[in-house]
DNA sequence: CTGAAAGCGCTTACAG
DNA sequence: CTGAAAGCGCTTACAG
């Protein structure tokens, strides 16, 4: 004859809604009523259930009732690389606004569109009920398929041509931005400038990369120029600077992101430049603790934890009102400099 | 009479294993043997089930596998500071090792208990399948329950005393490393030292503090010490200093973790301080770019990311059997110094 | 190798 | 105000 000894092992059944109904001696339907409060219960019922929970230790199971409700109470972030301050920023400014009512997803894409592509395919697996998105390229069509299947999209930063107007996107002005940048450097008289590009299929890139070189056409004249083409990287910035070093030292440099600047400026200073003396220095976004450090640095002024929150009002929008208009909000960047 | 006019919504009810099942000409149960490659299917079916799935655009509903299996392919992230480049960093070492198998569900508490526990909560709705957490203090008890309820826990730089032993953990080796930090300021043979403490609820400020403070008493001698108490945050940092300046200047300052380290550096300079001569730091971390300034300036080498990668390992090893015993792993430090 | 059917834990019309 | 019951979209013994 058997007896039910039960060994305590680290996963019992968990507790359901089941046992919350029959301990507190009314159906499931009153306990979800109570839990959600979707509907009025008799006083007496509420407490009992509200017992029941607390002293079972009932925890709703959050599948079944996505499940049900096909909500996934949840939002989900994909960017090219979290540990990018900038992004980070722009991930706190999400979650200060979504705070307490939804989860976030996080994902990193490494600015690489085949890893970003199979991250979107686990995304849009119902478990997200909106997507904020910084896209590393050339997954269009998936992005506008994961919209149109009813998980909206935010996309932030960059803005690829194909699906600006059919969804929601929070960017920079990068143009004008990267113009104003380009313009003042260009003031400080130099002669020869050197140009770190990102990659041209990340929208930022591209539109910095037109700004900059629509101020240096304007200014006519006798300025040489050189360009690399990076990636976004930190190494990168170092890589461009050993480029450019292979032949004369440019008077200025840009670099069109601010890990490139780091790595740019890293490179210089090993080599025994004094920046904003030997050579002047131009960053398209801030450099973590610039305070600290006496270069003189000329940036444009990004605010990403800014552009945070917004993102996060207009998934708030979004969920509201699926089929409210598509919004693009374009927000206006300041330039900055760090004196010596 | 009505007709099916069918105005195309933006969420049309999505496609389920029923419709590829349809599709194909075999039952659900095919389909999913197909999908999840459980078990033998012969190979004109799986052509037939692979067509369907690419031809509706099938993906599967994330909420329902998870009811069945009971697993969510999801673990939880909970720091106290998501913004903090230390806690970024190991978020990123936990990306690196689990990679496109699990999403990252991802939480900040703002080193706030009350923010924790909630949090707390909503993972333990079986959204994840295992948490990582670096606790801001004072929920012992509810982690305890949803390690015991079936959610293991690995707990990451701080490690509560009543948890210790029972859950895996990875930390640092705060003692000695602010010991060795601590000593190596006071054979700069200063006279006073002024030290900015973390929260006393977080294990690791407390470590931190037995550690410097063993290097000091063991040192003997005419050391004048001035403590305050800070809560990790920039701003205390910039606090500490204002505070220590009330009074005659300390010759050195040690921060016990980098973000008041940056505060204490960015309010000397405002000051007029220059770091490394008329004053000395040492801090518990490193700073961001550090090596873009040329402050001198004794750090502990923390390598957050190595340190969320090792975390990850234990994720793994946890999660193929929940009933292997705890480890604990203690990180070691190296001491680090920028010259000027 | 394949399919019919049960069931995971919820929510919500429906009937009272 | 309350409960019995259907069903969300999957997976997996079970029977063949």
């Amino acid at each position: 004859m058997q007896r039910g000894f039960q060994v305590t092992t680290r996963r019992r059944r968990s507790i359901t809604i089941k046992d919350v109904a029959r301990y507190a001696g009314v159906s499931t339907a009153t306990v979800s009523r109570v839990l959600n409060g979707s509907s009025p219960v008799k006083d007496e019922l509420v407490e009992r259930v509200q017992h029941a929970v607390t002293t079972l230790g009932y925890h709703p199971n959050a599948a079944a009732r996505s499940l049900k409700t096909r909500k996934a109470n949840a939002i989900g972030i994909l960017v090219p690389d979290i540990s990018n301050p900038y992004f980070m920023q722009i991930i706190k400014g999400i979650e200060d606004v979504m705070a307490l009512d939804y989860s976030l997803l996080m994902a990193s894409s490494d600015e690489d569109s085949k890893k970003e592509k199979k991250l979107l395919n686990v995304l849009s697996e119902d478990r997200i009920d909106c997507l904020v998105l910084a896209t590393a390229g050339g997954n269009d069509e998936v992005i506008r398929a994961i919209d149109e299947k009813g998980i909206p999209v935010v996309l932030i930063d960059r803005l690829p041509e194909s699906l600006a107007n059919t969804m929601d996107s929070v960017v920079e002005d990068n143009f004008w931005s990267a113009y104003e940048l380009a313009q003042s450097m260009i003031k400080l008289e130099i002669e020869s400038l050197g140009i770190i590009h990102g990659p041209m299929s990340a929208s930022t890139a591209y539109q910095r990369a037109s700004g900059c070189m629509s101020a240096i056409r304007q200014h006519g004249s006798k300025l040489t120029v050189r360009e690399y083409f990076g990636d976004f990287t930190l190494e990168s910035g170092e890589r461009a600077v050993e480029h450019f070093l292979q032949g004369e030292a440019p008077e200025a440099i840009i670099a069109m992101n601010n890990l490139m600047a780091v790595g740019a400026i890293s490179e210089l200073i090993k080599r025994g430049f004094v920046i904003g003396k030997d050579i002047m220095l131009g960053s398209y976004g801030a450099i973590e603790n610039h305070l600290l450090f006496d270069s003189s640095l000329r940036y444009v002024e990004q605010e990403p934890r800014t552009l945070g929150k917004l993102a996060g009002k207009v998934v708030q929008r979004r969920l509201e009102d699926r089929h409210a208009e598509a919004v693009s909000h374009v927000v206006k960047q300041q330039l900055g400099v760090t004196f010596k």
